[in-house]
RNA sequence: GGGAUCUUAGCUCAGCUGGGAGAGCAUCUGCCUUACAAGCAGAGGGUCAUAGGUUCGAGCCCUAUAGGUCCCACCA
């Protein structure tokens, strides 16, 4: 028996026991399951350090649509979960927490300072994992892994160990991007680009020897200066050809530096002579190699100046710079100060100035192992969604340059390269050789740097299953299906997990990669704790519930796009939660009133079948959009249903016959009601999992979940054609009539008989039919159905519709004028509509170039319009007389 | 400098392979009709940025222009 419903629905008070009573029967537990189809997406894995925000939000609601819908459809549907140890972000965070506890990152060992870290982990790492159930994610938990546990480092170091064996992974000195504030290198992808405000300095180097002549550069960067090895000029430049091979005195210094020719300089730009910096600038860099310059490095790892910038020794670079800038000017060598903005490289955690640095690190090269990844899209077999994705992919894939991936950070996984204490060999291993295999020594020291946060993550759709061990899982559930993620994080994980996915298992790691865009405030800012216009999910769920945040975030939105975040279209969602609370609650009050469980589909009336049809063709439709990954269309289509068509529709028309006794249709309509609302709440289910639990357990009699229930698939047998044409005709006739007595000023109250005259017995069986529900939702007293105009006065009210006249004798209030209004309104639009149509047929390009159906199509709509158009010329000509 | 993307009703946005312009919110008018006022019934509101082009037919395809957003990029 049907439970009763409380009158509003509050999530507050199911949410937390549906989850408990999901995670209690392990339906988010996807088992490798020979006998069904698997279907596989990996998580993001959030960090540690994350708070649950928008994004999050946005990115695991359609996750757990797609995992729900294919569970229901039959698939053993995993959804792996996990989190990120978020290298960089965890080691502030912990450096912070430690901060504030009195100790100091430099007085720990490596080994104590790891020991906090872990701690931190535990005390904070589940945190989001609980926030995210509370979206009423279906992951399994069960399978949840940590981009640090043993296995997924146990693939880190097989990889690192395999890539350098082939010669991909190698160690080199090469000039990198240092953040002087975090202390360790960045990758190029770290890096963000800014334009800023600064000034370009013109500086006199003198000519060694030629008293009284110098070379003017300009340079954005006057502190690089104490690592100048050379002044460039371009070969062709007329005007220097003079001076190259010559030495300049570089100033405030003694040291002597040589004038060279190299094409990279630009003749056009600055002064044409460029102050080279091997050490500081990655042009700078190259061309110091062409040359075989010096690599003279300023600066100590804080951005502070080294022992080579003489007394500036000690200062912070910018100071040094305000410094010797007065020191040059006051030499008579500083020539002129312009303004120049330029693109400054931050480090995108902590937003301070990268300094380039030439430093021993780690690298993957990419040039071959990316190849297969470039491939795979261009063949298709990796998909992008939204397809624009593939040339910001390109783009990527055809610049890439050698992948940084050491960090002298302490969190996270250490790279594997032994050096021995005495003879200086390096071992690589994914355990600690005994001795050295070269002189024997048994000190062998393990590097002190850690990898890249995003080299483990980019294992993770395969180290989560298992791999490098081949468990039974990584053979069943790996390929993975699809990646859903923001596009924000295209080159830092998406790429890496392509490439590796080919290099490590020969396969791509996922099919097909769904983007979603970033959600934004109300007024198209970023969410940012800086700008605290931030809003938490937490907060929206606990006012509205999961499901309408659920809602919010999927509906009227396309793929790939960034969408607004607005309260009043959380109080939409809410209100349709609401609407289909409510249908429910009516639905299981009626319930009882017949016993339907004998209904067969011949007894159903021409309404049954029309909703029944109606919901047959949702399926199909829902299923083919979830296909596509279209989830807000389907979305809008499952809203426009239940609340339109079941809602406005048909619950009124059913009405009459639940309300009377002597009905004999009522068993029918209790069926209807209840098979259309199931099928309803079957396909909402992805979308507002909370809600349609909690209804589908009211509902049936058993304790079934609605998550484990069979997905609506479309049944031949339920497409009724004929009578969703009877139904829509009637509700024609409806909209005709209300939209007749608005217009009149005619209260609801006052019930008037309706007569429909048609000499075409097809209508006039149609409106026989459906007389009962007829009259309810046409306001009237009575319905009489003829095919002549007995007994009607010519300056009766009406409206028409094809084939038909609907007339509604209400005498004392009829407005002759206005219904003459009325009439000339709906003349003027058919009339114009018959043109069109005549106008597409009597061209004879059309009638020979369009497609048949389309013909057909409007010959059809003219024959309709025409036949209306002169019974309103008709209802015209007698009203104005 | 290269590229992407957007410009549709007052606001925020949908609009699938080109075939009679849609939703939510807001506005206006009636309704406390026994599921729901978090509701019901009606209504108004758009030269789909501009200018060309392709096509029988363009919001959708092509070109140019204007404005906005974003990404990438080593011009000191």
């Amino acid at each position: 028996m049907a439970k009763e419903l409380e009158k509003n629905y509050s999530p507050q008070d199911i949410e937390e026991r549906i989850y408990n009573n999901w995670m209690e029967k392990k339906y988010f537990h996807a088992k490798v399951d020979k006998s069904k189809k698997p279907f596989t997406i990996v998580m993001p894995p959030p960090n540690i350090t994350g708070q649950l925000h928008m994004g999050h939000a946005l990115d695991n609601t359609m996750q757990d649509i797609l995992i729900r819908f294919k569970r229901m459809q039959g698939y053993s549907a995993l959804w792996q979960p996990g989190t990120d140890h978020a290298a960089i972000a965890t080691e502030v965070k912990v450096i912070e927490s430690l901060k504030k506890q009195g100790i100091e990152k430099a007085d720990l060992t490596r080994e104590e300072f790891l020991k906090y870290a872990w701690d931190w982990k535990k005390e904070y790492g589940g945190k989001i994992v609980n926030q995210l159930k509370k979206l009423g994610s279906s992951a399994d938990w069960d399978r949840e892994r940590f981009t640090m546990d043993e296995g997924c480092s146990d693939a880190v170091l097989d990889v690192f160990v395999k890539l350098y064996e082939k010669g991909w992974i190698y160690k080199g000195s090469r000039i990198i991007n240092w953040c002087p504030v975090c202390q360790t290198s960045i990758s190029d992808a770290e890096v963000e680009h800014e334009e800023q405000a600064g000034h370009f300095w013109h500086i006199n180097y003198p000519i060694v020897g030629e008293e009284g002549r110098y070379v003017e550069i300009a340079t954005t960067r006057p502190e690089t200066l104490f690592g100048d090895t050379a002044v460039a000029v371009n070969p062709e430049d007329e005007r220097y050809k003079d001076i190259i091979g010559k030495k300049l005195l570089l100033p405030l210094t003694d040291r002597q530096i040589p004038v060279i020719a190299d094409e990279y300089v630009d003749k056009e730009f600055g002064t044409g002579c460029v102050k080279i910096t091997p050490a500081h600038d990655p042009n700078d860099f190259e061309v110091g190699k062409r040359h075989n310059l010096e690599e003279i490095t300023v600066m100590n790892d804080d951005g502070t100046m080294n022992a080579y910038a003489g007394k500036y020794k000690g200062m912070d670079r910018y100071e040094c710079r305000k410094a010797m800038v007065k020191d040059l000017e006051e030499m008579g060598l500083l020539v002129k100060v312009t303004d120049h903005s330029h693109n400054v490289g931050t480090h995108d955690r902590c937003k301070t100035t990268v300094e380039p640095m030439v430093k021993p690190q780690w690298f993957v090269k990419m040039d071959e192992m990316i190849k297969p990844a470039v491939e795979a899209v261009k063949t298709g077999e990796i998909r992008l969604l939204p397809e624009r994705m593939d040339k910001t992919y390109f783009n990527w894939t055809d610049n890439i340059r050698d992948w940084c991936i050491s960090r002298q950070l302490w969190w996270g996984h250490r790279i594997p390269a032994y050096y021995c204490a005495d003879c200086g060999e390096m071992v690589v291993s994914k355990t600690a050789p005994d001795a050295c295999p070269k002189c024997g020594c048994k000190v062998m020291k393990q590097d002190e740097d850690t990898l890249d946060t995003w080299f483990s993550s980019a294992l993770w759709p395969f180290s989560t299953l298992g791999w490098p061990k081949k468990t039974e899982e990584l053979e069943y559930f790996y390929p993975t299906d699809v990646l859903v993620t923001g596009y924000d994080i295209i080159f830092f994980w998406v790429i890496r997990m392509i490439f590796s996915g080919f290099e490590q298992t020969g396969k791509a790691p996922f099919n097909t990669v769904l983007f979603h865009g970033l959600v934004r405030d109300s007024q198209g800012r970023k969410m940012s704790k800086s700008l605290g216009n931030g809003i938490d999910p937490l907060e929206v769920i606990e006012k509205y519930g999961a499901d309408a945040l659920r809602m919010t975030l999927i509906t009227g939105n396309a793929p790939g796009n960034d969408m607004r975040f607005y309260w009043e279209r959380v109080e939409a969602s809410r209100n349709f939660a609401n609407k289909v609370w409510n249908a429910s609650r009516f639905i299981m009050m009626n319930l009882e009133k017949a016993d339907p469980s004998d209904v067969t589909l011949d007894d159903l009336t021409s309404a049954d079948k029309w909703i029944l049809s109606k919901v047959n063709e949702l399926a199909k439709a829902v299923t083919e959009n979830l296909d596509k990954y279209e989830l807000g269309i389907a979305c809008q289509k499952i809203y426009d249903f239940i609340w339109e068509e079941f809602c406005d529709w048909y619950i009124e028309m059913v009405k009459p016959r639940l309300y009377n006794d002597d009905d004999t249709t009522k068993k029918a309509a209790i069926w209807t009601l209840k098979t259309v609302l199931i099928q309803s709440l079957k396909l909402l289910h992805p979308y507002m999992p909370f809600i349609t639990e909690e209804i589908f357990c009211n509902l049936q009699d058993e304790e079934e979940s609605i998550m484990i229930s069979s997905w609506p698939e479309y049944k031949e047998e339920w497409n009724f054609a004929a009578d969703e044409k009877s139904v829509e005709t009637i509700k024609e006739a409806v909209r005709g009539i209300r939209g007749v007595r608005t217009s009149m000023n005619v209260p609801p109250s006052k019930k008037a008989k309706v007569i429909v005259v048609s000499e075409n017995p097809e209508i006039q069986n149609i409106f026989n039919n459906g007389k009962v529900f007829f009259a309810t939702l046409g306001y009237a007293s009575e319905v009489a159905v003829q095919a002549d105009k007995t007994g009607i006065n010519d300056d009766d009210v009406s409206t028409v519709i094809p084939e038909a006249v609907i007339y509604m004798p209400f005498a004392e209030l009829v407005d002759i004028d206005k219904e003459i209004e009325r009439l000339e309104k709906e003349h003027d639009r058919l009339t114009k509509e018959i043109a069109r149509a005549k106008g597409m047929l009597s061209n004879e390009r059309f009638v020979s170039k369009a497609p048949q159906a389309k013909i057909d199509e409007e010959k059809a709509k003219l024959e309709k319009y025409t036949q209306m158009f002169e019974q309103v010329e008709e209802r015209l000509g007698q009203l104005k007389k």
